[in-house]
DNA sequence: AGATTTCCTATCGAATTACTAGGGAAGTGT
DNA sequence: ACACTTCCCTAGTAATTCGATAGGAAATCT
């Protein structure tokens, strides 16, 4: 679990508890194979997660088809596809819904003005660049520890991992 | 404006209105000149910026460096450096804090267990490749509409300015 | 002095986030 | 039929954050 400084945050990129605790969740079903069901407690159990909380972002999961339930005695959840089939965006996306804006407002409908008229190309370009990992590296990949390449390198700058 | 996709669907991304605010006001000072100082008023105006909300923004650029200020009859605000040594992300830095987050802790002082165990390296390029962008970009590119060639390559692609 | 403009503190409502509670619906084994 | 399990749904809530506003003190110019 995540322990750490309480500091503040926010800012131009953040990725929320929800997110967090849907990929692993997901993460937990991936090693447990496609066939195999979890139930919701055995994933909080696993993850540290709040099995209630869980239960609800298990439920935005299946609802947007990533993940198959089944109640009663033998039930739990299973992955709806191959984990290899399934990038880390998808997930991000369905627990946490749309949530690009600059500002609350949608790019398309912001209006910039005078020197500031590139600042919408620059925010459209990081967020490609955000997506293009996240929609690169599949649930089968993390579970299995073996990022591709090219995500490695980016990782392994020793000044990537430094304070600011 | 460009009315395109209603639902700019996507990750978890988001620009607060204090970054977006901050950033403009620093184009404003970028596009104005090192040596000729804007007052709060005017740049509030210019960018449609409510002014007492910039008045506190404007304070945390001068107490980060980027910006100098001076009171009284012929004051203003004017930029510390020359708008090309100034990247995005010290502006954003500055005005809202750390620039990539996951669940209010830095991607450095998680920890992940089991399955999850990947998820940091991957958080971490993440991180590193927002960083690249928006350290490589400074205010001067964005005044003079003239963005490096290999971000604005990434925003010239159809496809990121679509849905999921 | 008098006008101007930054600077500081304090407050506010609305929204969002991360969770909790309780109970009903569907499925399973005896 | 019955008990038990597990998902499913709706509400609520405490804490924090966000965006914005107000009033006035301190500095600087003419």
């Amino acid at each position: 679990m995540g322990t750490g400084a309480a500091v503040m945050d926010n800012l131009s990129m953040r990725i929320s508890a929800r997110a967090d605790y849907a990929v692993r969740a997901a993460l937990e079903l991936a090693a447990a194979g496609e066939d195999t069901s979890l139930k919701a407690e055995a994933i909080a159990e696993a993850q540290g997660i709040p099995h209630k909380f869980l239960e609800g972002i298990l439920g935005d999961l299946r609802r947007g088809g990533l993940v198959i339930s089944q109640r009663g005695g033998k039930g739990g959840y299973r992955l709806a596809r191959p984990a290899d089939s399934i990038p880390i965006a998808d997930v991000i996306r369905v627990a946490d819904g749309p949530l690009v804006s600059v500002r609350g407002v949608r790019p398309p409908d912001l209006s910039y003005i005078g020197p500031a008229e590139s600042l919408l190309p620059l925010w459209i370009a990081v967020r490609a660049n955000v997506r293009k990992i996240l929609g690169e590296v599949t649930l089968a990949h993390v579970a299995a520890a073996k990022l591709p390449d090219d995500v490695l390198s980016l990782a392994d700058d020793p000044e990537a991992w430094t304070n600011p």
